[in-house]
DNA sequence: CGGCTGACGACCT
DNA sequence: GAGGTCGCCAGCC
């Protein structure tokens, strides 16, 4: 599946290497569902640059055509900036996926698993 | 090239 | 459960 932002123009896309990978990878996850930023790393190759994929994520244009709201942090918590979070759980809840304070609800039923996500090789 | 900045995650009180 | 510490590393000056 083609990159949607591409289609838009140069503008829309948030440009380095890094940053389009970790947008591809949260294009995969289907509505009503989530992932987490470790396991978009894990998917990249390296569990370690989980921090990385949040950053990623921060750089997005607010009109950017990645649905950035199905990630959540570990355990299925909602991230850590309390206005991001807020967001979030709007338009969690407009998919049907529920949130209890910072936690999503039934995080492991509601968990997207990537394809061919394998542990670190060395 | 070097320092700074973080939507994380694991672990500890 | 609710805080804090620390290692992690890609971008951007």
């Amino acid at each position: 599946m083609p990159y949607e932002a591409e289609r838009h123009g140069p503008r829309r896309l948030v440009g380095p290497g890094f940053h389009r990978r970790v947008q591809s990878a949260v294009l995969m996850v289907p509505p009503g569902c989530v992932t987490t930023y470790g396991d978009i790393a894990a998917a990249l190759g390296s569990v370690r640059i989980a921090r990385q994929v949040g950053f990623a994520l921060a750089a997005l244009p607010a009109d950017a055509a990645v649905p950035w709201w199905r990630v959540v942090a570990a355990g299925g918590r909602l991230s850590t900036a309390p206005a991001t979070a807020r967001r979030q759980q709007r338009l969690l809840a407009a998919e049907g996926v529920a949130v209890r304070g910072t936690r999503v609800i039934d995080f492991q039923g509601r968990r997207f698993v990537f394809p061919g996500i394998v542990p670190e090789p060395s």
